[in-house]
DNA sequence: TACGCATCATGATGAGACTC
DNA sequence: GAGTCTCATCATGATGCGTA
């Protein structure tokens, strides 16, 4: 297979300052940051400028920053100060075929930045790269087997997204909307359902157990938290001497500060951080709880103390109201809940397989070892 | 002028000081 | 000692300065 040197086939320019604009008016174009190379979910405006503007053609890299090497193509706007464009100086290129190529180099790229603190592209090793110099058809080729596979991959994501959008449904279906209870069910507050456990306060000197030291980064959002992704754990005289208590299996535990109401159940007995808050459910589905609090954050956010951080402390929590639908109803819904999880699971095993294959697809194209 | 690098801004989280 | 509040730290992205 023949290569050319991506020295040969782009020019690179380093994006400039933008000043972007609050809405979108007449004469404004769009301004891309590093976040735009990876969704287009908050798209920002800027007026033209001057800027440095990427085309659709062109190929779009983070340069500076924790993202260094992030590969974006088809957008069409100035790019700011952190990223850089590709522009072709050879139309016998297709642009996400060149795109797909940089993307399968991302680990060469990190591993050659330079920079103490902050990661920067190495021009030297970018442009030293030697691409696969091949047909256009044998290009077009590359581009729709990798596409097909990358399109499965967005397809199971957005199953997966549709399912936890199933659960909340079905939630709302049931038992009516939580914030304007619409089926005028009883309603009382969190500590009436459920006994609440007070964290405590003292960090441990040691963590040289096994009974798992929860923080919010370990939550697993609406599902079953079972352990501490640091690997902390405790020995029982360790919770002893800070006066802590295990919080028992089957608890729901939620964050009440910062990003307030992040729910999970706790699946073993666990120490839970300050930041945490744990409720044992006495007359209420711990399911059904947690997907309650969930739909209640904008009301945690109202009762929150707004100091440097949201805070919400434990009069607030168990303050929080909570209707009260038949339970043999409530437990209904977790059955629901626990069926579709085993569905979510499957299929979050089946997309890390699709995503092995595409990396693998990716290697061997590249390669030369998909297509005579 | 391009490149390399440090610093600044911001938000999230961790941890300890303060008050009752 | 428990509960509350505030500051520190870390991660990330944006910006600007010094040097060749």
């Amino acid at each position: 297979m023949k290569y050319i040197k991506v020295k040969d086939l782009f020019e690179i320019k380093k994006g400039k300052k933008v000043e972007q604009i609050n809405e979108k008016k007449d004469g404004a174009i769009r301004y891309i940051q590093i976040d735009d190379l990876r969704n287009d979910d908050n798209i920002k405006y800027c007026v033209n400028n001057k800027y440095v503007l990427a085309r659709k053609e062109d190929i779009i890299i983070a340069w500076d920053g924790a993202n260094a090497g992030t590969i974006g193509y088809g957008l069409e706007g100035a790019i700011g100060s952190t990223l850089a464009i590709l522009s072709f100086k050879d139309k016998g290129f297709m642009s996400e075929f060149c795109g797909l190529f940089l993307k399968s180099k991302f680990k060469y790229l990190r591993d050659k930045c330079t920079g103490a603190t902050i990661p920067h592209i190495s021009k030297q090793a970018l442009v030293d790269l030697k691409m696969p110099n091949i047909s256009l058809e044998k290009q077009k080729e590359i581009v729709n087997t990798l596409r097909i596979s990358q399109e499965l991959i967005d397809k199971r994501k957005a199953q997966i997204e549709d399912l936890d959008e199933l659960v909340k449904s079905r939630f709302i279906e049931m038992f009516g909307d939580p914030v304007l209870n619409p089926k005028r069910w009883v309603v009382k507050s969190v500590i009436d359902v459920c006994d609440c456990m007070v964290p405590g306060r003292d960090k441990p000197k040691s963590f040289t157990g096994d009974i798992p030291w929860i923080t919010i980064e370990d939550l697993n959002v609406n599902g079953v938290t079972l352990g501490s992704k640091s690997g902390l754990g405790l020995t029982d005289k360790e919770i002893d001497e800070v006066h802590r208590k295990k919080v028992p299996l089957g608890s729901v535990i939620m964050s009440c500060v910062g990003n307030l109401g992040i729910c999970s159940i706790a699946g073993t007995e666990m120490i839970i951080n300050q930041q945490l808050h744990s409720f044992q459910c006495k007359n209420i589905n711990n399911i059904f709880l947690m997907y309650y609090l969930g739909f209640r954050k904008d009301y945690m956010n109202l009762k929150a103390s707004n100091t440097t951080v949201l805070y919400m402390n434990k009069t607030i929590c168990n303050s929080i109201p909570v209707y009260q639908p038949p339970i043999e109803l409530q437990n209904q819904f977790a059955s629901f809940v626990k069926q579709v999880d085993k569905l979510k699971f499957e299929m979050e095993q089946s997309l890390k397989e699709l995503e092995d294959n595409f990396n693998s697809l990716m290697q061997r194209a590249f390669k030369g070892e998909l297509f005579n």
